[in-house]
DNA sequence: TTTCTGACAACAA
DNA sequence: ATTGTTGCCAGAA
């Protein structure tokens, strides 16, 4: 059904579920694509949330600087990283490396 | 009920 | 360049 009945949490679930295998978002981007990028913060919290559910490959959203910030919420402190290795993605010093090369824009979906 | 605290980001000084 | 403020929303104490 429409968006337009979705809270802005199941919102960001959406469009972090369409995340490419081996690709990476950054929250602003979330929200700006939904509409509100003053929200980028709501898009944190959103992935906060995100632990009860089991499809949300939170590890591939991270900060607009390809930080990995959220890297302390997983259930250890380097799983966030191996997944992101694991797919292909060089992190270094919990930054992204070639971060233009495999950011994943929301809006293009490519 | 009010108050505080967040996986951010843009802007002001 | 660095620091502080503001916007946004929901959940916990």
């Amino acid at each position: 059904m429409n968006s337009i009945n979705e809270s802005f949490f199941d919102k960001v679930y959406t469009i972090v579920r369409k995340i490419p295998h081996g690709r990476v978002t950054t929250y602003g981007l979330i929200a700006k694509c939904l509409g509100t990028p003053k929200s980028a913060r709501m898009v944190g919290y959103a992935m906060n949330s995100s632990h009860k559910f089991s499809d949300i490959p939170a590890h591939r959203v991270v900060n607009r600087n390809g930080l990995l910030t959220g890297k302390h919420h997983f259930f250890g402190s380097s799983l966030m990283q191996e997944l992101l290795e694991n797919e292909g993605v060089i992190v270094i010093d919990n930054k992204i490396k070639n971060f233009n090369d495999v950011l994943w824009d929301p809006s293009t979906r490519n």
